[in-house]
DNA sequence: AATATACCCGACTAATTTTATCGGATATAA
DNA sequence: TTATATCCGATAAAATTAGTCGGGTATATT
């Protein structure tokens, strides 16, 4: 329960990797993957991913890699999370409305008051809070 | 991501239930099931849970049931999710070092940070400000 | 132009966690 | 005695998360 996922982590960790190297330098999936133990194909994936949303940037070819492309201050950790792993909630019936109880459900409201303390507490925290 | 589980949304729907009615009625695990749409089985085995760890308490025999037990004010959130769920945390690693990054890992730190966040604001919540 | 390296991407499988079911037991009010 | 209710371990089903595979495209280097 409450837990992140491997994705993000496998991405906050790639983005540390990337941020300690110079501007211009960039990383291959295999670097980071052999460097933190994580499987390359999985890890392959989730820099596509990063690239996809604009968070890094791909360079193709031999030599290429990837670098980071957007100002990680400027994402703060609920935008992160939603675009790495998509909408966010304690509850999916803040974002759909199949659920056997939500006609009868008493604890929606105060469960939405404390989801709404959740977001904003992510919204305080920037990525590079995280990798830095 | 980031999700409660049923048996915690179900243990607070059924103490909201209960937090409903006059002090000395008990509520069956039928009447509740019933009420909010929830699988009996299910219910039952939380409210088992419950009133093991002794937030509830039951009433054998006919016309028996479930009672709160517990000052719900005095049980914050972290308190009752781990009553109730087992260990908090947003990785495994803060309380199991069952990880194959845990020697490379480059981000447990300020994941640690993000966590502690999070472990504070919940435990500035109580049962009751959900239940009331 | 050929080659080797690195990203791209959909389909699939495996593992884990969460959710739900089953069967049979014990307690007690009426 | 009986009916109603809790108790509880074992198991099954479903959903989510994690990981694998195969074949593709782009490009630096020679």
């Amino acid at each position: 329960m409450l837990k992140l996922t491997r994705k993000v982590e496998y991405s906050l960790m790639a983005l540390r990797h990337m941020q300690g190297k110079s501007i211009n330098s960039v990383s291959s999936t295999r670097e980071i993957a052999n460097q933190y133990n994580i499987p390359v194909e999985i890890l392959a994936k989730t820099l596509q991913h990063m690239a996809k949303v604009n968070i890094i940037e791909a360079i193709n070819g031999p030599r290429g890699g990837y670098r980071i492309k957007a100002k990680l201050k400027n994402i703060n950790l609920v935008d992160f999370f939603e675009k790495v792993e998509g909408p966010l909630g304690l509850s999916d019936c803040f974002y759909d409305t199949n659920c056997m109880q939500i006609d009868h459900c008493n604890i929606r409201t105060p469960i939405q008051r404390i989801n709404n303390n959740m977001i904003n507490m992510f919204r305080n925290m920037n990525v590079q809070d995280i990798t830095n």
